[in-house]
DNA sequence: CCCTGGGCAATTA
DNA sequence: GTAATTGCCCAGG
């Protein structure tokens, strides 16, 4: 069985893993995927995260796996991510947050951040 | 140590 | 076939 199946239920769960992740540390779509049980499908979590971006999810917590703001520097998107991060205590630096925020540790190796 | 550029592999709508 | 809020590699300064 597929599991995109259900793009549906793929959703959900991507959905699910970025609602599991905490104030204060942030996670890359790599790992959000893989926590949803979809290992190397970070664009579908991008994807969720563009269309189904709702206030109850917190999108600002989902960085690349470099730790950069998912969106580009300079627009409003990007502005309003660093700003919601940095009032969780999340600093910013150029666009970037220091992996030791990264609830995964910094490894996709290692995430099982599923705490 | 940090940053920039370009390219490639895989998946979904 | 195209585009997308990906991830990782290499090289250079």
């Amino acid at each position: 069985m597929s599991a995109e199946s259900g793009s549906l239920a793929a959703r959900t769960a991507i959905r699910a893993a970025i609602r599991a992740v905490p104030a204060g540390r942030v996670s890359s779509y790599g790992a959000i995927a893989a926590r949803a049980g979809l290992r190397g499908r970070a664009r579908l979590a991008g994807r969720v995260l563009r269309e189904g971006a709702t206030p109850a999810l917190p999108w600002h917590r989902v960085l690349h796996s470099d730790g950069r703001l998912a969106a580009p520097p300079g627009t409003a998107l990007a502005r309003e991510q660093m700003r919601r991060l940095a009032a969780e205590g999340v600093p910013v630096r150029k666009g970037r947050v220091a992996r030791e925020y990264f609830i995964d540790g910094g490894d996709l190796d290692a995430l099982l951040w599923r705490g």
